[in-house]
DNA sequence: TCCTAAATAATAATAGTTACTAAAATTATT
DNA sequence: AATAATTTTAGTAACTATTATTATTTAGGA
């Protein structure tokens, strides 16, 4: 895991992650930075988010629907997706909840629990706000 | 979404995912239906199986590597995801703490939150007896 | 500068899933 | 029970997301 060379691409990539919220997808991910690097392809992206991933410089978001989405906040947080435009949201619970969780669900399992992840489902303020109805 | 009619291959799968609690991906249940049915087409199964969860029926949980799992049990709970062996384990909390992490999520968030599904991850009895010193 | 390992672009291959279509099965109508 | 209308099916093709392959390029140390 250690053998790694720098690459300008890889930079870009997770420079990118580290300054959107929007959770992109792979191919949102190679469309962006194809605007500096006209000629990066779709597999170094793929190869660079997931190599950021294991090395825990981004989070990998698998959400039903459409490809895994990427974070490059990776502090522990939740995410939200707003059924009517399918955005992605960050949500943060603080520790003491999180771990809660853990060991609330550990009680009921016969066997250890040591992470979680969550997918929230609800409508964001933008959706809300054209949308008075739904409220 | 009204105009259902029955079908022998529909029957057999609703009838297969109630009486498991493996969580099969829809591969496996086209394995495990062509034994009744040999000729059945994985097409079948598929439509079959978003039709089911469409009506409620049955639940799909998408997991974040290999393809999406069904279950039959369609009351809220949780699953828990065994890092070593890969299988997928129903874990039930009550609906008190279930809402609770909803209202808590609304508070954190502009905008609603209506539901949620949350994804364990850890080792499971089985494979805690084999490897002793994952304890 | 030269060497080696790692990274790249381009492309092929794969996994999981959906779409299409003619034939078969189910349900409603006579 | 026969017929008609509509859904479902099997088989297959197509599609989306992702990973693997490979020859070439690049990074970084000797």
């Amino acid at each position: 895991m250690a053998n790694l060379k720098y690459s300008r691409q890889r930079a870009a990539i997770k420079e990118y992650l580290c300054h959107t919220t929007e959770h992109p997808t792979a191919d949102t991910v190679y469309l962006h930075i194809r605007e500096t690097y006209p000629n990066i392809s779709l597999g170094t992206v793929y190869r660079n988010l997931n190599l950021l991933a294991d090395t825990g410089e981004a989070i990998k978001i698998s959400t039903p629907d459409g490809g895994d989405r990427f974070d490059g906040r990776t502090d522990l947080h939740y995410h939200v997706i707003c059924r009517e435009c399918g955005r992605v949201f960050d949500l943060e619970l603080d520790e003491r909840h999180i771990r809660s969780i853990n060991s609330l669900a550990g009680q009921h399992f016969e066997g250890t629990v040591d992470s979680h992840t969550i997918l929230f489902y609800g409508t964001c303020k933008n959706c809300l706000d054209k949308n008075p109805k739904m409220r």
